[in-house]
DNA sequence: ATGGCTTCCGTAAACGTTTACGATTTCATA
DNA sequence: TATGAAATCGTAAACGTTTACGGAAGCCAT
């Protein structure tokens, strides 16, 4: 079924049909009315791969999602909401969204050349976006449109929207140090992930803003899942003096920390203070529920695809290209899992 | 840098550079040494388009995963895995592999319909597979090679494959009455998904072989997460006489569960049994650790991958299509979360 | 020397669209 | 009636590939 038996059928000529349903205006409304009528009649579908080699664009965007080990097992918590808020406001324009899983044993910067050079995509949103990161290089060398979730130090000009770790951090501290905690420890991810930098930066200068100082044995780096959350624990507990508080990078974390304490005989949000990231179903269910940060995802898919649209030649007119960089602010949602001091 | 570009560089014509890209026989080694040269060089990457339009196959397989909300929290941490293993089998092939997720406010036929009829993927994986599937029919009867991940009532013939939840309901049942518990309770999903029923159904017959009615008021339909987990423990205590055992369809009710039960102060693994799905990260860190069922997803993703194969007639001879409705068995991995019965 | 076979390569058509351009008709206006 | 503008539509080229077909050259055996 394609433009042309339905041109065929229709007995006008295949320009015409193919006017008639994109909508352009040199068409008279009676014949495009028939056009319209016999495409869905005959359930016609334009074939993609015609109408992107002449037009040159492929209507499809990438969202490039991260499945390494480390955070397989729970990535994918976060990326739904936040591909299903990108993929509402495509849908708008006609564009289809497919997700992108660089596989643990390619690497991806040949991924994605692949991916760009093949013209798979008209646009990227990059994710887990490293402090050096090449694939941002790339692709402004390739001029291919693109925003990243997460900013890096990767030189260049490019729209991002990242999390304010360095919020959330400065906000936990605060609040920790209102409780009375004097040693706070901080598990932060052991990669070369950006948000680790800006986690611990915001970090470091709460601390200092509140005349306390840095102490770098208090920083444990870990993976960051369950499995990272009991080494924390862990490395904690060997300390001679036992940190009173804990700031963790997310909810996976908190429940192996929280194992770990359990096997230790230790009860979070009592014995100890416990504030994570992010609220989740799961934070909500966990015993003690967890301190953590609200966000809404899809609200953020929803501001990434929009600021992609702005970098983007053809949409540049409906999404203005200002403000583009972003720090999303978000909401500190008290749980059991911290509370005051009342050690020794 | 199209391949015309290519050949004008090289001084001979664009059929020749194709045939030794694609490395047909009928071109001197010398030449096709000349052109794989350039093509590195120039970074050359074949538009897809192009490709497609000639060849009516566009080398991409789709894998459409759910993102409704109630399994949007906890179902990436499913799925990562499973992409990974179909994608490294692609791989292979030069088969790219996008992940399609159907937004909650579209219709997954629709959808379905848009992405086939761009002639978007040469092949399908369907997953969260419902007992009455319209999106089975429509693939059968547009002849899309596809397999689904879950088996479905749907009539037709299509490959499936699907994991042993009857089996696993049956191993659950079998070991809680060997503990000595009595009165089982088992937690399903609330939706028309299809391992719901096969749940039950095993559960059902591992009760009757053993000579225990079924009992209907401990089944306990529930969405399957933490908030649903956190509905059945209610549901449960709230009956005159309390199972002594519950089984659940995955990792995430147990967690509700949990919390349910630490608000009732009643302890998992000694008050009562719990035995979950599926073995994570996360279930060996709860505590109790949960009893469940290990299953290696990377290798559940190779064998889909094979199947969807099998069908796909440019590749039916390296994958033959013998036996390609599989089962897939899976091991119990003890716990903490159950035990001995020593109630009253 | 002729014929036939092999090896290698160029030519051109085809895939399904979109779109610039020109042709035709209509219609109001001078 | 003649003229020009507006409305509508058909024609054909172009996007980047692949591939069927045929041609040219080289070689070997007759």
């Amino acid at each position: 079924m394609s433009i042309r038996d339905l041109a065929r059928h229709l007995n006008i000529s295949i320009g015409t049909v193919s006017r008639a349903l994109n909508g352009k205006s040199d068409v008279n409304p009676e014949t495009r009315e028939r056009v319209l009528l016999a495409a869905k009649e005959f359930g016609y579908v334009p074939n993609q791969s015609g109408r992107s080699l002449r037009q040159g664009t492929t209507n499809t965007i990438g969202f490039m999602i991260e499945s390494s080990i480390e955070t397989a097992d729970n990535g994918g918590s976060f990326f739904m909401p936040v591909f299903e808020g990108v993929q509402s406001v495509f849908r708008r324009h006609q564009l289809d969204l497919v997700a992108l899983l660089c596989g643990t044993d390619e690497d991806p910067g040949a991924y994605l050349n692949r991916i760009v050079g093949r013209r798979f995509v008209d646009g990227l949103i990059i994710s887990a976006t490293m402090r050096n990161d090449p694939r941002i290089t790339f692709l402004l060398e390739r001029k291919i449109p693109f925003v990243t979730l997460g900013r890096s130090a990767t030189g260049g000009q490019y729209p991002w929207i990242d999390l304010d770790f360095e919020g959330v951090a400065a906000t936990a501290v605060a609040r920790l140090l209102k409780f009375g905690h004097q040693r706070i420890a901080i598990g932060v991810p052991a990669s070369d992930i950006n948000l680790g930098y800006v986690f611990v930066e915001g970090y470091r200068r709460a601390l200092s803003a509140n005349g306390i100082s840095f102490d770098p044995d208090l920083v444990f780096p870990a993976n960051s899942n369950e499995e990272g959350g009991y080494r924390v624990a862990t490395a904690m507990l060997a300390q001679k003096q036992m940190p009173t508080a804990v700031i963790l990078v997310n909810e996976n974390m908190a429940i192996g920390l929280y194992r770990r304490f359990y096997e230790a005989g230790i009860h979070p949000g009592r014995d100890i203070a416990v504030v994570g990231f992010r609220e989740s179903t799961q934070s909500r269910f966990l015993s003690p529920t967890l301190t953590c940060f609200r966000i809404s995802l899809r609200d953020l898919g929803i501001k990434l695809a929009e600021a992609l649209l702005s970098t983007m030649p053809a949409f540049t007119s409906n999404y203005p290209q200002d403000s583009i960089d972003l720090v999303w602010p978000m909401e500190l949602v008290p749980g059991e899992s911290d509370g005051p001091w009342h050690g020794t």
